[in-house]
RNA sequence: GGCGCCAUAGUCUAUCGGUUAGGACGCGGCCCUUUCAAGGCUGAGAGACGGGUUCGACUCCCGUUGGCGCUACCA
């Protein structure tokens, strides 16, 4: 049987060095097995989704130099290979449960369900559904859906014995079927949850090995009773240790750049960043740790990834980079490189309209605009401090910076204005003198070219980490301090709506 | 709280019952060098803890501790 393995990122933000991972990881079997690797969107979260996203994603991973043999941009047999697309089958497949007694509707309110789990908390019992809806009549339901009422439709679940899930590099893991949840399928819109579309897919689509990230083995029981429900052979699983923060938690963008793009707009290579990926699957031979993709496919094995989560170590991925720079380009496609990555035509132009207005000799240029061609910048905290506000509410505007770099639907000039705008309301202070400190913080210095304009080229990622730069430099913010700042930006935000709708 | 996963230096890892516990990043030193890098050589640095099993445990088993994940009509 042919190999088939899959990546199945979910459209919902920036690509995530963990996908490129993960990514990688299903490559590098696929390739050794002379399998196909293939590339399928899950965007059934209709609320976060978006054909940016994917559009993103897909180019991120292409950067990489993952190629996909199936996917949404090049088709395939088994396609549409984005589930927003495949919304029927997903009903027929539901359907299939429902009337074999695999599945029932649930009428409980969200309400319902929230005191539940609470009171289950309390009481140190699993978490998970109590199977109310499960005692109503067919009659009972059939009036309630009648009524209107909404409803999703949930798996049954045993509520005694237990089940074993074999795992490619953990062996055996045992669960009692009490503490697996009778998982949602269908929502109450009609669209299908990640459990079922997944299930579905992976077997409509021919998947044999299933390599994803730690955080689904939970979830891997109910996965195993769907496949059994439908009578499919389920894929072989290994769940991949998750990439870590330096401290341990797992690896996140409040704590650490975490997209692709950001190491991209960093200046590193991607075959640099691949290999540096690759090294946690891969072993190299006689200490040689530079490695190109097709050496990894050659010399990958599932054996050779450690379960420890890895620390996403910056430190060796420079080195490696460097590598690469230096040993690996000869001097014309070193410049070239440059070029494409900041001395590129739409670059410089998109800077050169805010710089020609303020120099007197093109060798201003220099000191004026040298913030974008660098990834961190040194920033002086006495320039961050001066201006007129205080200590807190310096660090409370750089909080709710942050806050609104991660909230912004579109990374524009015009959006970043109105952002600082809400920020300075929260602050109670004027714009301009809010704005200051970022200059420093962005720029390096408090006179500059101008602020929204700069951080829109600057790209979401090196704002995100200047800022938050610039934040620690101040000492920082608790995590209590933050969850209030950004509570009371996010109510400043209900209020400022809810006035412009009286005002219409 | 419940369930599950994990555990070799600061970090990434090798070892798959018998090794002076090997390598890489980082860090220190020396060499090379007009500077700085790079490069070469070199140094410090590890089996969380406690019980077993065994002639012998980093390696197998149990417990403790610690880290992490899941615990949603998100994936």
């Amino acid at each position: 049987m042919m190999v088939r393995t899959r990546v199945a990122p979910s459209p919902t933000g920036d690509p995530h060095v963990g996908t490129a991972y993960v990514a990688l990881v299903n490559y590098l079997f696929a390739k050794q097995h002379a399998g196909r690797f293939l590339l399928r969107i899950e965007d059934t979260d209709r609320v976060r989704s978006s054909d940016a996203a994917e559009t993103v994603i897909l180019d991120a991973l292409r950067w990489l130099g993952l190629q996909w043999d199936e996917g949404p941009d090049v088709g395939g047999p088994h396609g549409p290979y984005r589930q927003s697309e495949r919304l029927q089958r997903y009903a027929v497949a539901a359907n299939e449960l429902l009337s074999d007694g695999h599945a029932f509707k649930c009428f409980c309110s969200v309400e319902r369900l929230e005191e539940l789990r609470q009171e289950q908390r309390k009481l140190g019992i699993p978490p998970g559904y109590d199977g109310r809806c499960l005692t109503l009549t067919a009659g009972e339901a059939a009036q309630a859906e009648a009524a209107g009422t909404p409803f999703v439709v949930r798996m049954k679940v045993p509520r005694e014995g237990s089940v074993v899930i074999d795992d490619l590099l953990r062996g055996e893991i045992s669960f009692e079927w009490r503490t697996v949840d009778m998982q949602v399928l269908v929502k109450s819109d009609g669209w299908p949850t990640y459990h079922l579309a997944n299930v579905v897919d992976d077997h409509d689509m021919e998947i044999t090995h299933v390599m994803r990230g730690e955080e689904w083995i939970s979830s891997a029981p109910k996965h195993k009773l769907l496949y059994e429900y439908f009578g499919w052979t389920m894929p072989k699983l290994a769940h991949l240790p998750l990439l870590r923060n330096p401290d341990r938690s797992k690896l996140s963008k409040r704590k650490n750049p975490t997209s692709i793009l950001f190491y991209r707009r960093m200046g590193y290579l991607p075959e640099a960043l691949i290999n540096f990926l690759g090294l946690l699957a891969v072993t190299p031979v006689e200490g040689e740790e530079m490695m190109d993709l097709a050496t990894m496919v050659a010399r990958f094995g599932l054996e050779h990834i450690s379960l420890g989560g890895p620390i996403f170590d910056v430190a060796k991925l420079d080195w490696l980079n460097g590598r690469y720079l230096r040993e690996r380009l000869d001097l014309a496609a070193f410049e070239q490189r440059v070029r494409d990555w900041a001395l590129n035509e739409s670059y410089l132009g998109a800077i050169a309209p805010l710089a020609q207005p303020r120099i007197e000799r093109l060798s201003d240029l220099g000191p004026l605009l040298s913030f974008f061609f660098a990834g961190r910048i040194d920033v002086d905290v006495a320039q961050l401090r001066s201006a007129k506000l205080d200590d807190a509410s310096l660090r409370k505007a750089f909080v709710l910076a942050l806050a609104e770099v991660d909230a912004l639907a579109l990374w524009e000039a015009g959006a970043i204005n109105a952002a600082f705008g809400r920020i300075a309301d929260v602050l109670g202070k004027r714009l301009r003198e809010v704005v200051r400190p970022f200059y420093v913080a962005i720029a390096g210095r408090a006179q500059s070219v101008p602020l929204f304009d700069s951080m829109q080229i600057l790209g979401r990622d090196l704002v995100r980490e200047r800022l938050r730069n610039a934040l620690d430099l101040l000492g920082g913010a608790t995590a209590k301090e933050q969850e209030a700042w950004r509570r009371e930006l996010s109510a400043n935000g209900a209020a400022a709506r809810q006035a412009a709708e009286v005002q219409a």
